[in-house]
DNA sequence: AAATCGTGGGC
DNA sequence: TGCCCAAGATT
């Protein structure tokens, strides 16, 4: 029926309006909410936003961005120099995305950052949500957005006891936000975009949500039912599996440390570790660890502690050590750094831990 | 297409 | 404190 679609159209365009209203009256000030947006600065952040929360991201962008200021100059750095600024904050390969992006940019768009969702999907490390991010709160265009929290917001308005990571979920999410998007004033498009993201972050809470605080209370079918708390269903979790990482922080007598990339990919690809014995069942050796490593003299005492990362439980077991005799340098990729050096390399949270803390 | 990839915060 | 959790891109 031509009416019904035609009313919830009318619908979806006062809920785009009461989004965007309540928006641009409640929204907090953050770094990358600039007057008006600059393209590079929202793909760093909104690359930084991608599964990360923006406590997080404000610590780190403005540093970020104070090393690579423009677009050109991040598609000039060195891959480790753009990890080390990347340092902390985690999932390392949107770091190295972010950089080929950039010489992506660079090198075949005359430096622009695209404006449209297919061409900016073509970027690495930019898919269905950040596209649409940017499209429509950088460059004002008809692209709608579903992060975790907008995909909570409209199953919740839509009263649907499905868990997030459900493909039904996921459908009907971008539906919606899409619906939402066509409804609305092309110049409430960002703020429509922007306040979904921004309801679920301080209202539409995973825990607790603050319905008496919600300007779209009296149309959520939740909120009717009373299910906003079941809401998304709890998914499935992922088995973690636990490894031992056993390592020698080894100084010669200058106090530098003996360090040396990790693999290319897999867990913190590309950051820097002291030499290693990843096992599974339980830590390498000293013996194992000096047949590593002979011209160090590792010490037996071994400092433990855990470290959880999504689908692992790190063990790691850290010796001291000292250089016994005085070589040449190391082997390929392992560099003695002090430890000024050691801060401008890329390195994990717990290998920072180990190499510069204690 | 199911699995992988970090980290800090909340309870 | 120890466990649980978030939720985007890629392969």
């Amino acid at each position: 029926m031509a009416g019904c679609a035609a009313n919830s159209r009318s619908r979806d365009r006062r809920m785009a309006a009461t989004i965007a209203e309540w928006f641009r009256a409640s929204q907090r000030a953050l770094p990358w909410r600039t007057s008006p947006r600059d393209p590079y600065r929202s793909l760093v952040a909104e690359t930084m936003l991608q599964q990360t929360q923006v406590a997080r991201v404000v610590e780190k962008y403005e540093g970020f961005l104070q090393r690579f200021p423009d677009v050109e100059s991040l598609s000039r750095a060195a891959e480790q120099d753009v990890l080390a600024a990347w340092s902390g904050l985690g999932y390392y390969r949107r770091a190295r995305n972010l950089h080929r992006a950039s010489r992506r940019i660079v090198e075949d768009l005359d430096g622009r950052v695209p404006d449209m969702v297919d061409e900016l999907k073509k970027l690495p490390g930019v898919g269905r949500y950040t596209a649409g991010a940017i499209a429509s709160i950088v460059f004002e265009k008809r692209a709608a957005l579903v992060d975790g929290n907008v995909a909570r917001v409209l199953l919740r308005l839509e009263g649907m006891r499905l868990a997030s990571d459900d493909r039904g979920a996921e459908e009907l999410a971008w539906r919606r936000a899409e619906e939402l998007v066509v409804a609305a004033p092309a110049a409430d498009v960002a703020a429509l975009n922007e306040g979904l993201m921004e309801l679920g972050a301080v209202v539409c809470k995973p825990v607790g949500p603050r319905c008496g605080e919600c300007p779209l209370r009296r149309r959520c079918a939740a909120h009717r039912a009373g299910t906003q708390d079941e809401i998304p269903l709890p998914k499935a979790r992922a088995k973690r599996r636990e490894v031992f990482h056993t390592c020698v922080v080894a100084r010669d007598s200058d106090g530098r440390v003996l360090v040396a990339p990790r693999s290319e990919d897999g867990l913190w690809a590309g950051m820097f570790q002291p030499p290693t014995i990843e096992n599974e069942g339980g830590h390498a050796s000293v013996d194992d660890l000096a047949l590593m490593l002979p011209s160090v003299e590792v010490e037996g005492e071994r400092q433990d502690f855990t470290h959880h990362t999504t689908h692992r439980i790190v063990q790691f077991g850290v010796h001291r050590g000292r250089v016994r005799l005085r070589e040449g340098a190391p082997a390929a990729p392992s560099r003695w750094l002090s430890r000024d050096e050691l801060a401008a390399v890329p390195l994990s949270n717990p290998h920072r831990r180990m190499l510069l803390e204690e």
